[in-house]
DNA sequence: GTCTATACACTGATAGAC
DNA sequence: GTCTATCAGTGTATAGAC
């Protein structure tokens, strides 16, 4: 066997472990949730002894907080395609493929979250007061210029906030009943394109924002 | 102190108890996940000794069993405005009415649903396989219906469903993020007007069934 | 039908050799 | 940095007196 790659140096190997722990974490909590995960199950998924998740994360309740933590980050990053457009037709549409993007590649991450708020967020609540309670704010402001604007009927921009966060992790965090409904097979290609188009053509419509009528 | 009330009978007992144990677990349920929730946390909010729940529950799995069986019957019961009605301002309309009622009112039950489709359904794949597939393939039926007699837009029924799930049990799901954002207090009924107001008034619009445009 | 005491399994976390 | 062995605590479930 020729030795080749040069071995990895300590700190290589902590970054390379805490991913993979990361990774396998997010996966055993969004399908046991916090209480039905065991660090056993997390260990066997990351492939190494129990042991050394407690010496990369000192406790459970440490390596579920960095999970979530990781998680709202990407929640974040979904919105620049809001503040950036002209208009609710672009801004939007772009937020909704970003986040049906989100769903289908990482619903883990979107049950986790989901999970977290459910149990009125024990370890994350912080973040829900300050930062999101932030974007929130900014994202309603940019909804109500388009109002004011004429771009857009009257709507409660919260409550469209809401719809759009609803049906887009829906197709997350519902996900198995979504495959169930569909002879227990997951969502094709065409199949996202059509959830996408719908979402979009519904609420584009549904808030004067489009000539489609 | 006047013995009016005539003691109750074995059988009345029975009832009364499996009543107040059931209303506890769902609670806890919802509260902590299955795999967070203890029989111990159950026996204390039903104001019982943990070792009578395994009298009248055998398992913690056969309770939760129980508990998710009676959402799933509530679940079905919203849909009778859907059929009786002559088109989707009324049907739908009345349909999210319903649903938003009963976030309001059982978040806990809609809860323990979420939690229980989340992590791939283990109790009740059964149901989601047989009444949920029937349950679906005839509302889809109705929406169709309606298409054909030019009283919507021609929007996927199946999409539309899954709006119509996910926008209105967000309210109960996701109650704890969205009391966070109303500064920590629950929705008056004023906001809870509003939302359902909000909710059909883009949803109808959008899928062409009203002519506010 | 009720309740105390307890058996038995499992979990998170740690100690200590390598 | 890794891994085996193990502890202390907790959970479900049951036995048996009342």
């Amino acid at each position: 066997m020729p030795q080749t790659a040069r071995p990895l140096s300590k700190k290589e190997i902590r970054q390379e472990n805490e991913r993979v722990i990361l990774e396998a974490a997010e996966k055993v909590f969004a399908e046991a949730g916090f209480g039905g995960a065991t660090m056993q199950l997390i260990a066997d998924l990351a492939g190494l002894p129990k042991a050394n998740l407690h010496y990369y994360f000192p406790t459970k309740e440490a390596l579920y907080r960095e999970v979530v933590q990781k998680i709202f980050q990407n929640w974040l990053k979904a919105a620049d395609a809001f503040d950036e457009a002209p208009g609710p037709v672009e801004g939007i549409g772009a937020y909704i493929d970003a986040k049906m993007e989100i769903s289908r590649q990482h619903p883990a991450g979107s049950k986790v979250w989901a999970s977290e708020v459910m149990h009125r967020a024990p370890v994350i609540q912080d973040y829900l007061e300050t930062t999101l309670v932030e974007w929130t704010d900014g994202r309603m402001a940019v909804i109500q210029r388009w109002i004011d604007e004429g771009k857009m009927d009257p709507i409660d921009p919260r409550h469209l906030l809401y719809m759009l966060w609803a049906t887009t992790q829906h197709y997350a965090d519902f996900g198995h009943q979504i495959e169930t409904l569909n002879d227990g097979a997951a969502l094709s290609d065409a199949q996202w394109e059509a959830a996408k188009a719908t979402i979009k053509s519904i609420i584009l419509a549904g808030i004067g924002a489009t000539g489609r009528h």
